[in-house]
DNA sequence: TTGTATGCGTTATCAC
DNA sequence: GTGATAACGCATACAA
């Protein structure tokens, strides 16, 4: 029967320098059992003043840390909660998982980034290995189509969030905001100073689609002739903003006003409206999406979308916890709305300062 | 002796639809032993072609995924590294997390992000939550000064990378660039220019004031003027960039040159000049720092400091990697040097197109 | 106030 | 080719 007991207790010692120091290390430097440690860290009050000092003093010593795989694995739980974005060099992503990770730490959770890159095949492989992690909850970017995905984290019994994208038929729970109002409110409030023939400049992605949809869709219920719409695979730049505004001046058709899917792009097109002497937004109204950082350092200050990334963190951390408290679920679903922000690239002379925004 | 066989068995079934299938349950369904799942998965080849079949039948009926936390245990090897930032909202950091999560990535590993939103006291803390996730290895930003973090991690015994900033005391290893370089490669290249009076805003943290002391040393050194330095907290931003901008304009001494520690902050002050008719560069040059994407997007386009966050993700991931392979370490410390990439808001009329850039 | 025994889910080792 | 067993580090129930 060769127990850990009965044959030479391994320690720190013959397990070379690199070995990290366990409760057991601990123990037998302070000269008590286990649970005397376990309990030196979880309820301190109920050792004896010495003891606890002796035991702190050991772990001090060796430089113990607990390790959350032993206790993930006892306690089923690892307080850990996994988010999957497309990419971290987008504006919105980073600042909904600051707020997100600044929210779930103070209740001693951290947060596992995954990125797909927008390989929408690296997204089942990414939530499997994730899942592997057993996070206490998941959040995905956008709604998720694929099938698989949807069975596994369905059948993974954690709570899930569809962040950024406001769909019906959601996996668990879901906050953001509407793509299709979105659209919709960016053609109105375009039409609504004036301009007539419209353009969208926007991503493949399935997100994007639906806002250009709902755009399209707004333009024809108000009258207006049929929206040019461009698509560009993402990620997008300032080269391809300049690309696309130069084809279309090139060889596109007439147009007053310019939607763009991205900032980024929108600050390529005002790049290149500069450059051949179009006036913004006298010629050409130019709006963005994202409300970046940027945005009002550009030249004009570029009018533009804004979602509050850190509103949908904040939310998605506030649901998780509740799930996590096991609290009946208040709301399964958020709607945290937009802001058209405007800026110079779309005040039209006499138009005052002015802001839209929407809320389910 | 109340032993897992001699008891009822626990599966999926009667631990409640939230419960994860374990190995355990694709065993019971597959009516083979533990191992032979394990083996399913590891060593398919040894396995009898229809007992393979079997197990992997039962594998996605249940939908098994590991328990990363159990077969870390086992292991003593988490497939984890983690990487500490200050913050998501800036493009070097993301860059350089997502060229090391992609490298990572494609060998099973994955990144575990903490962010310390530049509150010293939070590191500490933060180093060692992360710790007890027990990663393979650890990045964090910066050189590492603070006495408790170095000892975490000196006795981790995990790989150290410092990233992005190269100083000659690393814990173990560094990738990066000498931000003491930087400083005085940015005030000769301002002093090449024709510039006298020297100015720079820049946040207040560690390596922004050896840059600064740098930049001001390289001053000295060229028989210029004092250098007027204004240092301001981080986060920055554009409202800030104008803000102290419209300072030094109001109440400051002149000047012809101002680096900014940052693209933000530099676009700030270019609006700030825009405003007052102030010609960038004919009356102050403006330079930045991270070559942010929006950098050419501005009105003028900045000239930038570019560090290849891509390149730094990359040498980390791969001097990881190396470490895990147990191969001797070939390099503790690499330079990848940074790039002054000029635009119009330092070019001179008659200066031409120019780079200058720093290696080790 | 402190200690002992057991199992969380997985894999290495040995046995058949 | 397959199975039984122990152990990874920790926390809970139960004893003392």
């Amino acid at each position: 029967m060769p127990s850990r007991k009965a044959s030479a207790p391994v320690t720190t010692a013959n397990r070379g320098p690199t070995a990290k120091a366990t409760i057991r290390d601990v123990a037998a430097l302070a000269g008590v059992s286990l649970m005397t440690v376990s309990r030196a860290m979880k309820q301190p009050q109920q050792l004896a003043p010495e003891t606890l000092a002796r035991v702190r003093a050991a772990m001090d010593q060796v430089g113990y840390v607990p390790n959350m795989a032993a206790v993930s694995l006892r306690l089923s739980q690892t307080r850990l909660v996994a988010a999957i974005v497309p990419t971290l060099a987008t504006h919105v992503f980073d600042t909904m998982l600051a707020a997100l990770t600044a929210a779930l730490a103070k209740e001693g959770y951290e947060v596992l980034i995954g990125q797909t890159q927008y390989q929408p095949g690296r997204e089942v492989d990414l939530v499997r290995t994730t899942l592997g992690r057993r996070p206490d909850g998941i959040l995905v970017t956008g709604s998720v189509q694929d099938k698989t995905v949807r069975n596994l984290l369905a059948a993974s019994g954690i709570p899930v969030i569809e962040a950024g994208d406001l769909v019906r038929n959601h996996v668990d729970m879901a906050v953001g905001m509407s793509n299709e109002k979105l659209g919709a409110a960016v053609c109105s409030h375009l039409a609504g100073l004036g301009h007539q023939r419209l353009a969208i400049f926007s991503g493949d992605d399935d997100r994007a689609q639906r806002r250009n949809k709902a755009f399209a869709r707004e333009a024809a219920r108000l009258g207006l002739p049929p929206v040019h719409v461009v698509l560009v695979p993402p990620p997008t730049s300032h080269p391809v903003g300049r690309k696309l505004m130069a084809d279309l001046l090139d060889h596109g058709p007439r147009v007053d006003a310019i939607y763009c899917g991205s900032d980024m792009t929108a600050a390529g097109v005002l790049s290149e409206c500069r450059e051949r002497g179009i006036a913004v937004p006298g010629e050409i109204a130019v709006i963005g999406t994202g409300d970046t950082d940027f945005a009002q350092a550009l030249y004009p200050p570029l009018t533009s979308v804004r979602v509050d990334g850190a509103r949908i963190g904040e939310c998605a951390a506030a649901m998780f916890l509740e799930r996590f408290a096991g609290k009946p679920q208040e709301q399964k679903s958020v709607d945290v709305g937009f802001t058209i922000v405007e800026r110079e690239s779309t005040r039209m002379e006499s138009s005052a300062r002015q802001r839209e925004s929407s809320r389910a």
